[in-house]
RNA sequence: GGGCGCGUAGCUCAGCGGUAGAGCACACCCUUCACACGGGUGGGGUCGCAGGUUCAAUCCCUGCCGCGCCCA
């Protein structure tokens, strides 16, 4: 045993531990006749690294890692990355920026394998980040969303979704990121509010129509302009009488001159602006239901953007060609297509001016009345989304939730807290189909394969199309795990032998080679004349549709391995509110519908942690608190203690530093009462069981710790952090080291020592889960051991509580207490010892000062007890239980000060008491009460009533 | 507009039907042989406001005020 070093140093013993744990397996000792007990990690962004919510986040999943792996279960932490597509294309991207390179002078595989390079260079950032915050993670078997075997396992989610009707093709608006040039989901679009217009124009009827007043015009209002150029209607509320006569008939539109109807539709709300309202269904989801309930079909519906959102010729070719190439708005002080709309507008007349008028009457007129907008953003990107008609591959969420819904419902899912159900509920209910297609070249690609169409006799068919987006067209479909097998099944499909099923790279070369003689020009006719080429999709998944099957894929599904049977249902989820829908929600879907079973029995959601002045922590903000600085600082130790003891459910933890620097403290002051132990020839605990004892003290410890066993285990299985780290922190500090080591310091007999020991032992084992690397530092400093802390025996609950024993330390702790308020309070000089003269006590308590007498003498400063005799001259008294204790303070006290104290203590006794008797003297109180209650009552105002008698006394002997 | 949550000591937060707790901060004292990242003692709260239920409300119910989040 080596001798404790005077003060310890975080980092040191960190990383030592940590890399002892790590290559000795103690993350996942082999226990294969153990209970298993199972928690997936959220797997951080490959390309992220440790922020202050991790922290929060993986601290408590390790406190309960660790916390069930000494109760001796078979616990495994799964963890890993996700690839974070948009993430990690983004960051590859502008490394190459910054060497003039970019994406696109690559091929798409060139460029993957880039990503890959990168993830090999730069992607283990987070995951030695966790280490440094002590995760006891399964990093032996540590996965990535894009690794062989879970994109086998993502690639077959789809093909099966896909079989079951479950996941499907569709043309419609989507939400459409300008700046990534990709689809997003619903999810992924942040409403703001934002200051904006609300411009009114006129759009003529055509053919001499008028209005019922003789208007030949209907006014629409918009706040977005630059759309009139894709309008295809003008919906006005069918029964609005202004409008009713006019319905079916056409508007003639200005600047395009296209020629459209008026359509009756009951979201035209005639109460609000002129009651009619411009329907560009292309691009406006409102507006797209619209057109679909006046006929139009999706296909047919006018687009007038590129993915850029600049404008580009519609299919009836009428946006003049001064549009053509302008951004949808003004950007980075150049004007687009709204504010050119908005000017023609104006200098054809056709513009009603908002007119407000100032204090002094004057009318002020302005193009466009202000409104704030809730306008959509991409949470990403940050800049606003198009809503563009496009084909994406749609999940039928719908269907996906119902399972996960009862699971909630019948409790074999329990969220915690519980208030977050009607949440999920809320939100699982009112799902959308969830749009899982990205425009990007890095993730799961799409296991989709398109073809032409065919004549039925062996011929295929390319259709002509008029839009210039050749992504999206195709005959047929072919969904399937691999290119084999799509080859084989769009052979069945055109009726023709697999060889004749040619796989090319994109539509682009199935036309070419299809329609166009041979490049070498050999002959004449089309390289692919008589066959069929298919093509692979070019997008690939949403990442969150991968990191849905977390719970399932990484313990090796689809295929059926002994882990999976083993670990899945997985028991807990820990994750924080805010990926509630996008991530636990979905696993909960694909887990039901492809295990059949729910992904974890509970799910715990945390909340964020804000800066210190309770602001969202954020990089614009400037006002990020980075983890790594904090355990620099004070050590991880302190930081997951801090996480842990701030962790009630349901709130959000503010950032306090002091606080963490208050457990960095904590930490110490376990470290010097080790170094106190030592030196007092205390050594490891050989016993998991608590050892004989005889002493009150140490009967009193035995009792303490298994309290706080207790505390700790009830807290855990309720999920309180705060609750458990409260209760060690409590028991270590104010009843261990307070209290324990004080009573029984010079008294070191060999029964002390041995239960000290093993009261030591139990607290690094508590303390373990919170706080890894000094208990683990300690549990080898202090003694030879078995094993090392991580893999120890968590304490027994079991001992009958020693009631006796505590009565009497409880009894000691406050004749002590009391006497050091006194002396305080009488300034005493902290170093004179006193006489001390007991009267009126009890056969117990006499007893009690006969045990207690050393600790009594040492602590309270004492220095001679003596019984019942009278003190003469000035004395302070102190009254505890039935006894009054006497300090005689012949000459040095303050006559008036002590009667001040005592007179003070004496009226706190009486208002208790005669409060007391208040309540029992109301009868309805002593009848409709509950009896414990009255008992209670009793018992206490007898005591405050004896305890005012003895105070009164002592003030009366003083005068 | 719908939903959720929060308002308790100067600050950050627990608590909960029987008249309030912690950490930090503050004041005073202490070079007590583990620890000044320490020890001791103490001050400090009409538990947002107003009603109601109850023998009894900080705790339950209703309304209001203030703050925050999510969804439309």
């Amino acid at each position: 045993m080596t001798e404790l070093p005077k003060t310890f140093d975080p980092a040191e013993i960190e990383s030592r531990w940590y890399a002892h744990w790590e290559e000795n397996g103690l993350f996942r000792p082999e226990r294969p006749d153990a209970q298993p007990f199972t928690i997936v990690n959220p797997p951080p962004n490959v390309t992220g690294s440790l922020h202050i919510g991790h922290a929060l986040d993986n601290t408590l999943q390790d406190i309960a890692i660790r916390y069930e792996r000494l109760r001796g279960k078979d616990a495994l932490w799964v963890v890993g990355t996700d690839h974070a597509g948009i993430a990690t294309q983004m960051v590859v991207e502008r490394q190459m920026e910054a060497r003039q390179d970019k994406r696109t002078n690559y091929t798409r595989d060139q460029f993957v394998e880039k990503v890959w390079e990168w993830k090999a260079e730069s992607g283990g950032a987070i995951t030695r980040q966790l280490r440094r915050l002590g995760c006891s993670m399964d990093w032996a078997n540590e996965r990535f969303t894009m690794d062989e075997g879970f994109s086998k396992a993502v690639v077959k989610t789809f093909v099966e979704l896909h079989k079951r009707g479950l996941l499907y093709r569709d043309k419609r608006l989507v939400n459409w990121d300008p700046h990534f040039r990709s689809a997003i989901s619903d999810l992924e679009v942040e409403t703001q509010e934002v200051k904006g217009g609300f411009w009114h124009f006129r759009y003529p009827l055509a053919d001499g129509v008028k209005l019922a007043n003789g208007a030949d015009h209907i006014v629409v209002a918009t706040t977005r302009p630059e759309t009139m150029l894709a309008d295809m209607a003008v919906a006005v509320h069918p029964e609005d009488p202004r409008y009713r006569d006019v319905i079916g008939k056409d508007i003639l539109q200005p600047i395009t001159g296209r020629r459209f109807k008026v359509v009756g539709d009951e979201h035209a709300d005639p109460e609000l602006g002129s009651g009619a309202v411009k329907i560009t269904p292309g691009h406006d989801f409102n507006d797209f239901e619209v057109g679909k309930r006046a006929g139009f079909r999706a296909a047919d519906m006018l687009n007038m953007f590129d993915a850029d959102a600049n404008v580009v010729q519609t299919a009836d070719g009428l946006i003049p060609e001064r549009f053509l190439g302008l951004h949808r708005f003004r950007r980075d002080g150049v004007d687009g297509a709204r504010e050119l709309v908005v000017a023609e507008m104006k200098a054809l007349g056709l513009l009603v001016p908002h007119v407000t008028k100032t204090k002094e009457g004057e009318e002020i007129e302005a193009d466009a009345e202000p409104r704030t907008i809730q306008t959509p953003f991409g949470d990403r990107s940050g800049v606003v989304i198009e809503p563009w008609l496009t084909d994406q591959w749609y999940v039928d969420a719908e269907k996906l939730a119902v399972a996960p819904i009862q699971a909630v419902r019948d409790g074999r899912i329990e969220i915690v807290p519980k208030t977050w159900e009607k949440t999920f509920f809320n939100w699982m209910e009112n799902i959308q189909p969830w749009c899982v297609s990205r425009q990007l070249w890095w993730g799961h690609r799409i296991p989709a394969w398109f073809g032409p169409d065919h004549d039925g006799k062996g011929s295929a068919i390319f259709k002509e199309s008029g839009i210039g987006k050749a992504r999206e067209f195709y005959g047929h479909t072919f969904v399937e795990e691999d290119a084999e097998a799509a080859v084989a099944s769009a052979a069945r499909l055109y009726n023709v032998p697999h060889e004749n099923i040619v796989v090319v790279s994109n539509r682009n070369e199935a036309v070419f080679r299809s329609l166009f003689p041979a490049k070498d020009g050999s002959t004449d006719a089309p390289e692919l004349a008589g066959k069929f080429p298919i093509w692979q999709d070019e997008d690939v998944l949403d990442t969150w549709f991968s990191s849905a099957l977390w719970p399932f894929g990484t313990l090796g599904w689809p295929e059926q391995t002994e882990t999976l049977k083993r670990h899945y249902p997985n028991d807990l989820l820990i994750s924080g509110f805010d990926i509630l829908f996008f991530w636990d929600a979905r696993m909960a879907m694909q887990g039901m519908e492809f295990m059949g079973d729910v992904p974890w029995r509970k799910l715990y959601l945390h909340g964020l942690v804000r800066a210190a002045d309770g602001q969202k922590m954020s990089k614009s903000k400037g006002n990020v608190v980075d983890p790594l600085g904090l355990i620099d600082r004070f050590g991880a130790d302190a930081l997951r203690f801090f996480m842990a003891a701030m962790e009630s459910q349901g709130r959000d933890v503010k950032m306090d530093e002091k606080r963490v620097e208050g457990y960095r403290n904590f930490a110490t002051k376990l470290w010097n009462a080790a170094r106190f132990l030592q030196s007092n020839g205390v050594t490891a605990s050989t016993a998991h069981e608590a050892p004989h004892a005889q002493a009150p003290v140490n009967r009193w410890i035995i009792a303490e710790t298994v309290a706080t066993v207790q505390a700790i285990d009830t807290a855990m299985v309720e999920l309180r952090f705060d609750a458990a780290a409260n209760a060690i922190y409590h028991f270590v500090w104010d009843q261990f080291c307070d209290w324990y080591i004080e009573l029984t310091k010079g008294s070191m007999d060999e029964e002390t020592k041995a239960v000290a020991g093993w009261a030591f032992d139990q607290i690094l084992v508590m303390l373990h889960p919170f706080m890894p690397f000094i208990t683990e530092e300690l549990w080898n400093l202090t003694g030879a051991r078995e094993n090392e802390l991580i893999v120890a025996r968590w304490p027994q609950a079991l001992y009958a509580v020693d009631t006796e024993a505590q009565a009497e330390i409880d009894w000691l702790i406050r004749l002590i207490g009391a006497m050091r308020a006194a002396r305080t309070e009488l300034n005493v000089p902290p170093s004179a010892k006193l006489k001390l003269v007991v009267r009126d006590e009890a056969e117990e308590t006499r007893r009690r000062l006969d045990r207690q007498g050393a600790a009594l003498a040492r602590l309270g400063r004492v220095e001679n007890l003596s019984f019942g005799e009278e003190v003469q001259g000035g004395a302070a008294q102190i009254v505890v239980d039935e006894a009054t204790f006497i300090l005689p303070l012949e000459g040095v006290i303050d006559i008036a000060a002590e009667k001040a104290r005592l007179a003070k203590a004496l009226a706190a006794a009486e208002k208790e008491r005669d409060s007391l008797s208040g309540r029992l003297s109301n009868a309805s109180f002593v009848e409709k009460a509950k009896p414990e209650a009255v008992a209670k009552a009793r018992e206490d105002h007898a005591e405050k009533a004896a305890e005012a008698e003895r105070l009164k006394a002592a003030l009366e002997r003083l005068a």
